[in-house]
DNA sequence: CCTCTTTATTCAACGATGTTGAAATAGCTT
DNA sequence: AAGCTATTTCAACATCGTTGAATAAAGAGG
């Protein structure tokens, strides 16, 4: 909370306050419920203010995206490459955790802050030390970073802590999907960790067998997980 | 465009015309600028009619997302089951680029409309034929297709068409990133289509190298495409 | 200490939005 | 023809994002 009727008129510094209070204002209030005013309110402002700082809504909840990536601290240099983009990876996924409402806010407002850059470049390094060429590296990085990204905005969007069907019309539709009918009780048994390692594991191992040869001494020294 | 002041009063099968004229309408003022009343007078009806029907504005948006799974074709059964998950990963990607205004509506409503039902059959059948096990098909089937939308997403979003510096805090900020400095040209080189097939590659071959034996018979059959 | 300038905040107002309840209308059934 | 029901419209409401003028605080220079 900032104070009010105090200390007005200064320099910026408390607009990280701001950007805070919106961004649990966000989590409390979802995502479309979001707006300036109740923001303003719970921050204890005017909504005038906020347009002030961040030009407007949208300017506002791209900062509430950079403070997002803000969550994501730079593993340590030494570990090999699979495990710095697995640490990368589960500091999204914590967020998504944490602020599942905000999280969105980051496949909106992908690449247009200052803080990712930061973040894509130790995602890039990972990718040279792995031994991709620079060619192919843009690529990969972007189809790992987007994987990555919509893996997390699906837990986060709650898509698989609930029973998959509901409606009748749809319980009947899946008497006539054989397979689907067969795994629902796979499905329900799901867990989120599960998901998770699933699609690391996968990214991983297909830049191994994609881009690198089976031999590469990394690749045996720290084998990408296999499941038992 | 419904005929107005003439034959009002009948039942849905209009139903069809609303939903494809809301998406005309998110195209051209994109998912943010779109409104009900707006969307109403393009279609030539009240908005509260929208209402009627869909319930809300998210009611609608939910139809259109649905609409936008009526994209997505079935492969032919007989196709082994990498290309058929092809198929639909490029069935995504037309839908992105032909509506890519409208497409993060998949993101929003993941799995709760009637159609995506059918894809998800169609979906877990691949992997069945792949060779995974029910146990391991809820987690990869959740993985994969997560990555194939956060992909098509961020394609849509045009996270790569633009350069992707523009700012002169963030062309200071990138002097200090060795890495991203040295990609630059080959980001600015970056092609869409070979974004997307890296990303196709490296999850079948992941799931390649992960859940089946190397001596695979389809794996050989059928390898996934590697780079030059 | 006063004054001037710059920065920050508030207030009132505007047009537009999503949604609602009552009223009106069209088609179907009897 | 009359009644019924499903559909559409209209008017109204509260709320939204944004703006421009007014105001207050802090810093600079004398």
């Amino acid at each position: 909370m900032v104070k009010k009727n105090h200390r007005r008129g200064q320099r910026g510094l408390i607009e990280a306050d701001l950007v805070e209070g919106a961004l649990l204002e966000i989590e409390r209030n979802g995502l479309d419920g979001f707006s300036m005013r109740c923001a303003a309110r719970a921050i204890g402002c005017d909504a005038a203010t906020l347009i002030y700082h961040f030009g407007s809504k949208e300017g506002l909840e791209r900062a509430v995206s950079d403070r997002l990536h803000g969550e994501i601290k730079a593993p340590a240099r030494r570990l090999p490459w699979q495990k710095r983009l697995i640490a990368l990876a589960r500091h999204y996924r914590r967020a998504a955790q944490k602020y599942p409402e905000a999280f969105p806010l980051l496949l909106r407002f992908w690449s247009s802050g200052p803080r990712d850059l930061s973040v894509a470049e130790i995602w890039n390094e990972a990718l040279v030390d792995a031994g991709l060429s620079d060619t192919d590296i843009p690529a990969v990085s972007f189809a790992t970073y987007a994987a990555i990204l919509g893996l997390c905005t699906g837990e986060a969007r709650g898509m698989l802590g609930r029973p998959a069907m509901l409606t009748d019309a749809e319980a009947n539709k899946l008497t006539q999907l054989p397979i689907s009918q067969r795994l629902v009780p796979h499905f329900e048994r799901l867990r989120a960790d599960a998901v998770f390692e699933a699609a690391v594991t996968l990214l991983i191992s297909g830049i191994e067998a994609t881009y690198l040869q089976r031999t590469n001494e990394l690749s045996q020294k720290y084998p990408s997980s296999r499941k038992h």
